[in-house]
DNA sequence: TGACTTCCCATGTTTTCCCATGTTATCCCA
DNA sequence: TGGGATAACATGGGAAAACATGGGAAGTCA
């Protein structure tokens, strides 16, 4: 799965046009037609943008955990219905759908924040702010790492 | 999974590039692309590097530890969201970005700290200072070493 | 046909790659 | 074990490639 890192500040052009950035890119190259996903979060005040298999594992929890009509499937279908499917041209650019900008109050620079296996698209003076807070929230919080040998091999695996 | 020891000091030249010291590369070398991450430390005045493996644990450590798109989730995806992929080429040369530098003090030296699994970037100056006090730390200290035979937890593979 | 979208080419800047050099560490053989 | 030969390493600098970005032409849809 892809391990999407870093944070990159674009210029958005008067098209839309936005580069994604360039090691996103080679992340997202296995894709077909070098298209990923772009959806409004559901908490911030940012976009979510993720690949086909990302997508596909939203789908199947949906299948897996959410009672059919429940609030939870709301949720994640949310993410489903919301969702537009993206792609880039040669010189590594897609077009920032005009809603989603609206939304993500986007309007000449965006800045994109990887989150492991999807990253964020944020205005950025908005997420300027946020990195504040999130280091300081960072500083306090102990994160308990997994134990080693992190068997992604044995499929079945133990959580 | 790597292990990382001793101390190194090498330059950083104008255009920013360092070399990796020679045993970290040795280190690294199983690595795609001969590739790392380097991030912000969130508590100290340093640098922090790591492999892949590495990384991709703290990224499966966050999704076992908060619900995706939770505020939880967002401050512990700090690390995430700043760490940068790097490279280094053949003669073992990587470019240290200059927030990086700027984050950590670094001019035109760097010092390379070996943690086992990861290790740290510092400034010269700055790490000398800090190297006083850890010994002072742990003059009056008793560690408490694991077992010998270290048993991998999860039972699962030696390679 | 008009508005919008996609593709292609152009450009300046940044980054990466390649070759060169001096110094240090390692090897090898007498 | 001494000392020269050789290889490894850290470092400099210039050339080539990659990248982000602008603009226009061609294509598409209603």
């Amino acid at each position: 799965m892809a391990l999407f890192t870093g944070t990159f500040e674009n210029k958005v052009d008067k098209k839309g046009r936005v580069s994604l950035p360039a090691n996103y890119r080679d992340l997202l190259e296995s894709t077909i037609n070098n298209s990923f996903y772009i959806f409004p979060s559901p908490n911030i005040n940012a976009l979510e943008a993720c690949d086909e298999e990302f997508m596909q594992r939203v789908a199947d929890s949906i299948e897996d955990q959410a009672d059919i009509f429940s609030e939870q499937e709301d949720a994640l279908s949310y993410i489903i219905s919301n969702a537009k499917h993206v792609s880039y041209d040669s010189t590594g650019r897609f077009v920032l759908p005009s809603e989603f900008s609206n939304f993500a109050n986007i309007n000449d620079k965006a800045t994109f924040v990887g989150m492991a296996s999807r990253f964020q698209i944020w205005s950025p003076d908005i997420y300027a702010l946020r990195q504040i807070e999130k280091r300081n929230n960072a500083k306090g919080m102990t994160l308990k790492l997994n134990k080693k040998t992190v068997t992604k091999s044995l499929g079945g695996d133990n959580d």
